[in-house]
DNA sequence: AAATTAAATCATGAATCAATCACAAAATTC
DNA sequence: GAATTTTGTGATTGATTCATGATTTAATTT
């Protein structure tokens, strides 16, 4: 059990609850979350939980929006309308990616949203970053990417797996560029036409050191960062 | 409905305007402020809301920066603009994360921004947020920063570690300004025309100084203004 | 596997930007 | 209206960041 990923969160464990129809998934969850030092609890259905409820108050919710006898966005509606449970963070699972627009524009939101297939992993980063935003609401809005990265716009702030990176503003500018259309692929041209308009007489070269330092400072996120031969770089998740 | 939530608030019930074309999404967030004690009035286009604006002024606005008739950015700017309704502060709802650098770069503009999706909770914590820095720097009590820094706006006396700073008036506009929106990184160019929105032939050098100054001042809170090379400046907690 | 091409890395000089200073110009105070 | 305080300017200094060309490493082609 390893209880020392949790250390950034308040010291009391965090107890969750997991609504999932299908055992497998369910479980899958309910390890990794284990895994990394928080307690759980599965519901195969909507009655079961309700009933959990009533006796226990989750840190946090994971629900996915497919259950046989209930509706999950029905659970998601109840809970945000009874004053006692609204304050439960959600995090909902959704097995397409275009049901989530639909979510969106639904009357009601989820804290988080997670699109099936997803990897454990992702999903308990996703968990620890609902709950660091709990106890921390003074903080801005940050943009997350990719699991480990978040980017503050306001505040020029950039963090990686929650230890802030220091970034020059060309880095950053950098970064939003390939940020701007995931995956795709931006020649050093329009790179460097992006960082600096005007200077026309800027060389390629200078680009592979300023993918060379971002790399080096995003760490782990780095990575993510691709080079493609005789094309140009992307970001990759 | 939940009253006690909004305790830490003065007593009168605040009305927050919400203008945002989609009907669903609108309601969340009514519907969710409701429960937070608040008054809300929802409003599909511009035209609508100008209209009641003239009749009755919210204490918040909750803005979508992309409405089908007319850009919220306009509609920010034009209320940033007029004295009467310059003070009411906005939250910014955007669906990208590189709209966001439009919101931070305009001169003045919203108290904060919240990106889609967004959980309806998160949302609320925001605006209760924002009113309450609203209500800080208006209010006769000293506010307090970071444990040595306590400002007392009516009296216009700043005090570092029980000791009085005495500050000029335009390092003490400067020092709010900063203030506001604690770890917001604001530009020379914002600087100088919050300072003096009338004047627009000053040097950039000249904010240089006067933050020069105000750290000086300050003594070891000054420490606490940073400056983001190639940006402008903000006040780091 | 050798040759070829492109990317990653490195050290260094150039350029940029912020901090500081001394002084001039305004604005306040007396 | 003289004195004092505050604000704005331009120059200088110092630090950081950027750009470059050479070199090493890696990937691709023949």
């Amino acid at each position: 059990m390893n209880q020392s990923q949790n250390s950034s969160l308040d010291l009391p464990i965090k107890t969750i609850f997991i609504l999932e129809d299908e055992p497998d998934i369910a479980e899958l969850i309910a390890i990794n979350l284990k895994k990394s030092g928080f307690k759980t609890k599965e519901f195969t259905n909507a009655d079961l939980f309700y009933k959990q409820l009533k006796k226990e108050k989750p840190d946090l919710l994971i629900l996915d929006l497919m259950l046989p006898d209930t509706d999950g966005l029905e659970v998601c509606k109840s809970l945000r309308s009874n004053s006692s449970y609204s304050s439960i963070p959600i995090i909902m699972l959704t097995a397409k990616a275009d049901e989530i627009d639909k979510i969106i524009g639904l009357e009601l939101g989820a804290d988080d949203y997670v699109t099936k297939p997803f990897s454990p992993r992702e999903l308990v980063a996703r968990v620890k970053a609902v709950l660091r935003r709990e106890i921390d609401l003074n903080n801005q809005d940050r943009v997350r990417v990719a699991d480990i990265l978040e980017i503050d716009f306001a505040k020029f702030e950039v963090y990686v797996e929650g230890k802030k990176a220091e970034l020059t503003n060309t880095e950053l500018k950098l970064l939003k560029l390939l940020l701007h259309k995931k995956g795709w692929v931006y020649s050093r041209g329009q790179i460097l036409d992006y960082l600096d308009p005007d200077d026309k007489g800027v060389l390629d070269r200078t680009v592979d050191v300023h993918i060379k330092n971002l790399r080096e400072k995003l760490g782990p996120a780095g990575k993510l960062i691709k080079n493609i031969r005789g094309v140009g770089y992307k970001f990759e998740v």
